[in-house]
DNA sequence: AAACCTACTCGTACTTAGTACGATTGTCAA
DNA sequence: TTGACAATCGTACTAAGTACGAGTAGGTTT
């Protein structure tokens, strides 16, 4: 009987399987226990190597605010803040389970303080005053994050349905009648359930919507 | 010795009760054991009147939906969205812990439905098409979400602040040198940890910056 | 080579939380 | 008075975070 030759632990694996993990269960489903599984060691041996689990989801959290792009420095203020708003949108909807934790974690992590950094001095180098950065900044990732925390929210999560769009056609007719929500009906059924029908495609809408309004705020 | 003579407990009560609490500790916080005390009852006859904690959080959040106004039939479609945004502002500062959960609960409640019915029949009798109101509504509610949800996450959650402004800032920059990160720094020191600043002051702003953007894309 | 150190691992067990089950109690109708 | 029923709660099981301390393997020192 050969004893595992693995090469020992350490925090970035540590980190890296939980979002790994994440990606499949989300982080309410994380557990201590099913980290480890997933690692191939006990429970306990986790705690060598990361302090406890709200610092595990610290680290997660950054690790995701690593994966977005920062604005490019030779872009202006808004090309810059259009591509790092659209990287910031694929990173939480490869990490589904991040949006509402990233503006929420009481001890932010160096990446996030770098993309802050970052972002900031993307709308100061554009000549935004700091009164408009701060609107900037508040309303863009307000945007982003709302945004990405209703797109984890649909029932669907790849390029295929959870459940076929006429079941949930179906079953959304009994449960709310058509006489007593008219519009939110219409809307579905003419609309939300039709083939080409994709929610993810107001993100540009708004993004640009955003932007132009930012710019001819800044004039 | 008195034997407590209390009126029974209803579904209300407890969802009442759950609200009040939440508003306290927040959900994460919130136990069933800890809701079955501020009602003085034991933890078990909570389940008599609801089937579960998860059932008690979707009516949680569907009080919530109730207590949002609609947009008003006599105002036309951007006045009426204004006051409902705003108003749902206020509601998800009441209960700041509800904004993640407002569009994550899979099985939504009368008053959510009841409230998308009432928004998507205001966009659609200001004239906006179905594509324009799939927009209109997805980004509204991606901000005033997002928004909710970094207000929640703030430092201060009443007039105020839980630390002292200055502790604040000392901590800040002991953690994050000047140096290293400039822009966020600058930011921080000159604008955000100002006395007059309020990071709520971006909410009006921006959402009329949508809304004036919406109207000139329905043109 | 022997003794030791150190990093890593894990078994055990305590605590908190959700909740199933069944016993108890209070109230009211027959 | 006596069921009957609804509301309440005591007990206990399960899952999960994690403290504590005991192995264990590989390298270091003498």
């Amino acid at each position: 009987m050969s004893k595992k030759q693995r090469q020992p632990l350490t925090p970035e694996r540590v980190l890296q399987a939980a979002i790994d993990l994440a990606d499949d269960i989300g982080v309410e489903a994380l557990t201590i226990r099913k980290l480890a599984d997933s690692l191939g060691v006990g429970p306990m041996t986790i705690y060598h190597h990361v302090p406890g689990k709200e610092q595990i989801i610290d680290g997660m959290v950054d690790i995701v605010f690593s994966e977005i792009d920062l604005p490019p420095a030779e872009l202006d203020w808004k090309q810059g803040m259009r591509l790092r708003c659209m990287s910031a949108r694929s990173a939480l909807n490869r990490h589904w389970w991040a949006a509402p934790l990233m503006e929420t974690r009481t001890s932010p992590g160096p990446a996030s303080i770098t993309h802050h950094d970052a972002v900031i001095g993307c709308l100061r180098r554009g000549g935004l005053s700091l009164q408009m950065t701060a609107h900037a900044y508040a309303v863009l990732d307000s945007f982003i994050y709302g945004f990405a925390v209703q797109e984890a929210g649909l029932p669907f999560h790849g390029d295929e349905p959870d459940v076929p769009l006429d079941e949930l056609a179906k079953g959304m007719l009994e449960a709310f009648p058509a006489d007593v929500y008219p519009n939110f009906v219409e809307f579905t059924v003419e609309h939300a359930l039709q083939p080409g029908y994709d929610f993810g495609n107001s993100f540009e809408f708004g993004l640009d919507l955003i932007l132009d309004g930012l710019e001819r705020a800044t004039d």
